[in-house]
RNA sequence: GUUCCCAUAGCUCAAUGGAUAGAGCGUUGGUCUCCGAAGCCAAAGAUCCAGGUUCGAUUCCUGGUGGGGACACCA
């Protein structure tokens, strides 16, 4: 089924052209002006100049030949050459009933004729470092984008791309042989197995992390201490190789618990160490091809562009230590991407202040023929800092960073107390009302980071991340369970859904019409790489139904034909206000 | 210094170059003998400044002002 805004312009487009005007100038958009128009389109402004006419004129004879038209009940022009189209309920009602007879619970939206293959790379938490509120964005952001794509019937990957080979990782070893020289793992002369078990915890990590990395800022020697270990790491040294294994797999263990609260997946849990041994390739493959060149001891790339104002800082491929840093595995990891998935695009979804290295890295990747720039589009979807009250990124009163899993665990309990306060759920089994609190509390998370476009820059505030009321993740929750509740009382009623018939009224009508609007709401969250207008579009939706449900009562309907109509497009109201609330990674439970 | 991002109502945020700039919170006032009031209805309240492009600019361009970020050997 194709989307209504298309099949409008179709007709107003096909009606340009007979009129002897270019048929782009047919193009459709949802009325700005809902009291006067459905639809409109300003085409006939702009072709005045180049046809050398009145734009009224040309609004006019488009005007002509639209009306009548099955799909209006009225056409006219407004203002400077606006042309206003009002749909006639039957074709609305019609529509709705092909959207929700669309197989495959896909609303309308037909998947794309070419699917590509998109690589999703999000999320980017480091080894030995639990997830902190900084890493939320990307992960809330990265898995909509990933699951638009996916459902828009692009062939998509999610890939975690993990933090876990660089200076960090010598770091915690270089502290840990401080605190506890004679484990096994620092013994050279070792030659047998190493533990299974791992000699430190996951809370044990992530206080080293932070004390060791403070000790490298503060004391240079410490911090060619852990740079040696760091080499002697990646140079392949057994008892390191060993301790990071068990560092890796602590960390992926406790990672995989966060994000599994948060609803958030990965497709592959692949990282930085994967890369490595493409790096020597690579590298002399640049060198040879002319690509890298030595430059103050190291070997770098330049990157300049015609255009560039100012001198462009070359890429760091190989530090003068020898050592590579993570510009060089961002390049490999392109290497190892285009090597095994052919993708079509790649999609950083990065904090903005990445902005620069992505410049440089996508000018090297391309300039090297890493990446082809006409096969693969590469993009940093970056989003903004959560920053504190003091404009500064966020940190909590004693200096640290907040742990996302404190932020899930108070959000959480925030939605239990509200559940209480309200008592909702009452009489529900405990075990239910705490997974009710749970997505609860985490639609409000997810909801009020997600409304916001993702270039901005916000200020953290738990209130934000714990208001249930007005526009906001539970709304939309409460939206879809009451009705689900109406659906239920029917089935017990032994009623069934039925035909759609036309609007019974402006409310409905403006809930038939917005419903249309999801599959070209999608298109565009998808191009513009922004769930925010998800969110927008859900929220609409769900207040209008708002409405509709306060002026229609379904169950004492009196009139059979029509109460079936209604209880279809409640049933298709839920459908579609799940359906986003899951591209935008959101859980709707049962009843709450 | 160079460069990137941002500036909309008291606060927090929206807005595909279109007509009268939308919400939420907060404030004030309504609304549960009726499908779930986490709801619904109503009131007051805003595009940083100056130019330019355009039939039309919150949106695009230039220059200011203010805030934040980045700028080769840490990731």
């Amino acid at each position: 089924m194709k989307n209504l805004k298309d099949q409008l312009t179709q007709i107003v487009s096909a009606a340009f052209e007979a009129s002897g005007y270019d048929p782009d100038y047919g193009q459709v958009t949802v009325s700005q002006r809902r009291e006067l128009a459905d639809y409109q389109c300003n085409g006939a402004l702009p072709a005045a100049r180049p046809y050398q006419t009145n734009p009224r004129q040309i609004a006019q004879e488009v005007a002509d030949r639209l009306t009548g038209h099955a799909a209006f009940a009225e056409v006219s022009i407004a203002g400077p050459g606006f042309i206003n189209l009002r749909l006639a309920d039957d074709f609305i009602a019609d529509q709705i009933a092909g959207m929700k007879a669309d197989p495959g619970g896909r609303c309308g939206l037909e998947p794309v004729a070419q699917p590509q293959t998109i690589i999703v790379d999000y999320g980017g938490p480091n080894v030995a470092k639990s997830l902190h509120v900084g890493h939320i964005r990307a992960a809330i952001i990265g898995e909509s984008i990933k699951r638009i794509a996916r459902f828009l019937g692009h062939d998509t990957l999610g890939d975690i791309h993990l933090g876990d080979w660089g200076l960090q990782m010598g770091q915690v070893i270089a502290e840990l042989r401080e605190r506890q020289p004679d484990l096994i793992y620092f013994d050279p002369a070792y030659q047998g197995e190493y533990p299974a078990e791992s000699p430190v915890s996951i809370d044990q990590l992530e206080e080293i992390y932070p004390a060791a990395s403070a000790k490298s800022k503060a004391d240079p020697e410490w911090l060619e201490l852990a740079k040696e270990a760091t080499g002697d790491l990646q140079a392949g040294r057994r008892g390191y190789l060993a301790l990071w294994r068990h560092f890796v797999n602590v960390s992926v263990a406790d990672l995989k618990k966060n994000y599994e609260r948060l609803n958030v997946d990965f497709d592959l849990w692949l990282g930085e160490s994967d890369v490595q041994p493409l790096i020597p390739g690579m590298v002399e493959s640049l060198i040879r091809d002319g690509h890298a060149v030595e430059s103050e001891g190291a070997i770098v790339i330049p990157i300049e562009e015609e255009g560039d104002k100012k001198e462009f800082p070359p890429l760091m491929l190989v530090k003068s230590n020898e050592s590579v840093g993570y510009a060089t595995t961002d390049l490999a990891t392109i290497l190892m991407r285009v090597r095994d998935y052919d993708p079509d695009a790649i999609l950083y979804v990065v904090d903005a202040r990445q902005q620069f290295h992505f410049t440089q890295v996508f000018r090297a990747a391309y300039k090297s023929g890493i990446a082809r720039r006409e096969k693969v589009s590469l993009e940093h979807n970056y989003f903004g800092t959560i920053n504190g009250p003091d404009g500064k990124p966020f940190r909590t009163r004693e200096g640290g960073v907040m742990k996302l899993a404190d932020l899930i665990d108070m959000v959480v309990a925030k939605a239990f107390e509200r559940m209480a306060e309200i008592d909702a759920a009452a009489d529900y089994p405990e075990k239910e009302r705490l997974e009710i609190a749970r997505m609860v509390g985490i639609a409000a998370l997810k909801y009020a980071d997600l409304m916001n476009h993702r270039t901005g820059d916000y200020t953290f505030d738990l209130d934000r991340f714990s208001s249930f009321e007005g526009r906001t993740g539970p709304y939309l929750l409460y939206a879809a369970v009451r009705t689900r509740s109406i659906l239920r009382k029917a089935a017990e009623q032994g009623l069934t859904s039925g035909a759609i018939l036309p609007a019974a009224g402006e409310t409905e009508r403006e809930l038939h019409l917005k419903l249309l609007e999801l599959p070209d709401s999608i298109l565009h969250a998808f191009e513009t790489r922004a769930p925010n207008h998800l969110c927008d579009y859900v929220y609409g939706l769900a207040t209008i139904y708002n409405r509709f449900y306060r002026e229609h009562h379904i169950l004492t309907e009196t009139d059979p034909s029509r109460q079936a109509s209604w209880l279809a497009v409640a049933e298709l109201t839920v459908q579609v206000i799940e359906l986003v609330l899951d591209l935008l990674g959101i859980e709707v439970p049962q009843r709450m």
